[in-house]
DNA sequence: GTGGAGTCTGGAAACGGTTA
DNA sequence: TAACCGTTTCCAGACTCCAC
């Protein structure tokens, strides 16, 4: 299940824009009802006011008419009218502003959001190349220098570096788009592609990749010698098969 | 059956890096 | 410096699917 942070961070940029109906229909769906019509019923109408509000259910000090309804399903009610925030509205909304908080910290200073990242990468100019900032072995020596994402990631790197018409591909790599485009198809797999420079072959390399291995895949056509092969390779007799009509 | 849209495949040309 | 290599984009033709 995605955490509130990983849903709302490919909208945060434009959250800043909403505002009434459209903001607290974004609370609705990634906070909660409760927490929209806690919003909604104090005009908090956008992440400028929300930000600048330092308690949003000191409100429910007020024995109105008007929150009661609000206030019995937000909050635990004793019988002297005493009441407590019901801990997980209180947590969703505080994780929320605290979340705008931090992307609104990390727009003003122009640093990466969220902060915390897996290894550390030093920007010392702006459009400066990462590819000598990241050394992979030595800040996280799980990750072993044969393990595919290393190879992956090591091949990105070198190919920044390089002119689009000068791309060298792992081995590793060409396999692995090999079989990307075979379960992905054309559009997804140049949508991938056009979004990850470098990392994957063109069509027409994959395409060159796949004769050079004697890959092309026919319709209809089983190559139950290659399968045996593998299959003996693996010390496996099992397969399993998918049909669908 | 027909026409349009989309997909797949193969070839050509261009570009930049490497090597002798 | 020229030949070669590996990659890219672009284009054209064949094919498939779908609505009419």
């Amino acid at each position: 299940m995605a955490s509130m942070e990983e849903e709302l961070l490919p909208i945060l940029d434009t959250v800043s824009s909403y505002s009434g109906v459209a903001f607290y229909k974004l609370v609705k769906d990634y906070v909660g009802i409760v927490e929209s019509e806690v919003l909604e019923i104090q005009c908090i109408k956008n992440i400028r006011i929300l930000l600048r509000i330092p308690d949003v259910f000191s409100f429910f000090q007020m024995n109105s008419k008007d929150t009661f309804s609000l206030k019995k399903r937000a909050c635990i009610i004793d019988d002297d009218m005493s009441y407590v925030v019901r801990a997980g509205i209180r947590s969703n909304i505080e994780q929320f502003i605290e979340l705008l908080k931090q992307f609104e910290e990390s727009k003003s200073t122009n640093s990466n959001f969220p902060s915390q990242t897996t290894t550390s990468i030093v920007i010392k100019q702006p459009g400066q190349c990462i590819c000598h900032q990241v050394n992979i072995n030595k800040e996280n020596e799980g990750f072993q220098s044969k393990s595919f994402v290393n190879i992956f990631i090591r091949n990105i790197l070198n190919n920044l570096e390089m002119p689009s018409n000068n791309y060298h591909f792992d081995p590793m790599v060409s396999k692995f788009a090999s079989a990307l485009s075979i379960v992905s198809g054309h559009n997804a797999y140049e949508f991938i592609r056009l979004n990850l420079p470098g990392a994957l072959p063109s069509i027409t390399t994959l395409r060159n990749y796949n004769q050079s291995i004697s890959l092309p895949l026919r319709e209809c056509e089983f190559r139950f010698d290659s399968l045996k092969t593998y299959l003996d390779s693996i010390d496996s007799s099992y397969v399993f098969m998918v049909c669908s009509s």
